[in-house]
DNA sequence: CAGTGAAGTTGACAGTAACAACATAAGAAA
DNA sequence: TTTCTTATGTTGTTACTGTCAACTTCACTG
């Protein structure tokens, strides 16, 4: 009864909130089935609307997929931003690399998308806004722990590490070598070796040959 | 002339090594135009051949992929031999992660494919071994860095690492934050966090709730 | 109350993966 | 030699996709 099926009942013109309704189902379409399973045609056949709507509100299927990784990454930054609030930076900076696994294991398909390359995230600056966001609150933080190296530098490295974490168990490259299914004692660890090398890392290379050679 | 337009020229019924044809044309599709581009019928169409003529050798579109695929991870595991000859481990270390880096960088497309969701990479046992070859040769570096952690998960941190910073590499994620095109510097850095921290990093956790929590 | 423009619909086109039925050629069996 | 078998390619078809174009509906504005 309700809302869903009165509209298929009653069958209106207008459907009242399209975009929105749109992107919810292409959300959870990503959720259940992954980005690859998304079309314009079977999203628009669970709105209940013809197959061509769509374009109405999104110029492409990339328009409808990047709103969807937008939400995503709104949830990502929300979530992140509630674990930034303990004193402790080192500890902050292991709540938070737990939080970014845990929403990319809660939200493998969104995750999925927000960091695939069907998306120009360039085209859309609300996602460029989003994460300028994120990075700068986590810049803070490391910029406490290892004043001596360069913080955007190490900001990027603690990044990539939590990136290359959550793509390793998203590929399940990890199920051959870790059995824990929520890998904190991985997370765990790789949060030890990077506080402990952003805290003894030495400001500059040892040998100045590394950074210039090829 | 020669082979190939003799091929067309004679255009005898059996193609000789359509296999390897198709897995050639195939991976340069992809280096050229990334793995979204390649479709069976286009392949077909370079090789030559009917657009039905890949189903003899690769009963699907993923099949064929998976042996590209498979064709860049050798590629990846021999470079990365030929970095590990270095007596001093931290030294060796940074050259793989160079190493790593700089594949991804010369190879896009095929390296997208390699960790891309399109490919199940436990149906293919060959992509299996190989990446397990690599592992293990990584594993006996960061054992030596670092015997007081547990060596698989440090050298999944290590490897997460790398794939981190490839990955956002390729997205395009650091192009605002990084001028130097080779990421060099990037990549310094992070080796250098990285051995510290390897070096650095305590046993066991330090606070034991930190693991347990949620 | 006409009429304008946004929102939704129907129809069409080109491209795709995959299946089925058929054609060809190369080698084994007679 | 001649026939049979089988792997390899081909043609044809189905169902799906994104996207364009032209049509319809309807809410709001002057």
């Amino acid at each position: 009864m309700s809302t869903l099926e009165n509209k298929k009942a009653d069958a209106p013109y207008h459907h009242g909130d399209l975009q929105r309704a749109l992107v919810d189902a292409a959300a959870q379409l990503v959720a259940d089935c992954g980005p690859a399973a998304v079309s314009l045609r079977e999203v628009a056949r669970i709105v209940g609307v013809s197959h061509n709507a769509p374009y109405r509100h999104f110029p492409t299927r990339e328009a409808l997929l990047a709103a969807v990784a937008a939400h995503g990454f709104e949830m990502l930054f929300e979530g992140m931003s509630k674990l930034t609030n303990e004193s402790d930076p080192a500890k902050s900076l292991a709540a938070c690399g737990r939080g970014y696994i845990d929403f990319a294991l809660e939200h493998r398909g969104i995750y999925q998308l927000m960091f695939s390359d069907e998306i120009q995230k360039g085209s859309h600056p609300a996602l460029h806004a989003v994460a300028e966001r994120a990075f700068e609150s986590l810049e803070r933080k490391i910029a406490a722990l290892s004043p001596q190296v360069p913080t955007v530098l190490a900001t990027l490295t603690v990044w990539a590490l939590m990136h290359g974490i959550a793509h390793l168990i998203l590929d399940n490259q990890l199920k051959r070598h870790v059995d824990d299914p929520s890998y904190r004692r991985l997370i765990d660890t790789a949060n030890r070796i990077l506080v402990a090398g952003l805290i003894n890392a030495s400001a500059e290379p040892i040998d100045s040959s590394e950074v210039i050679c090829i």
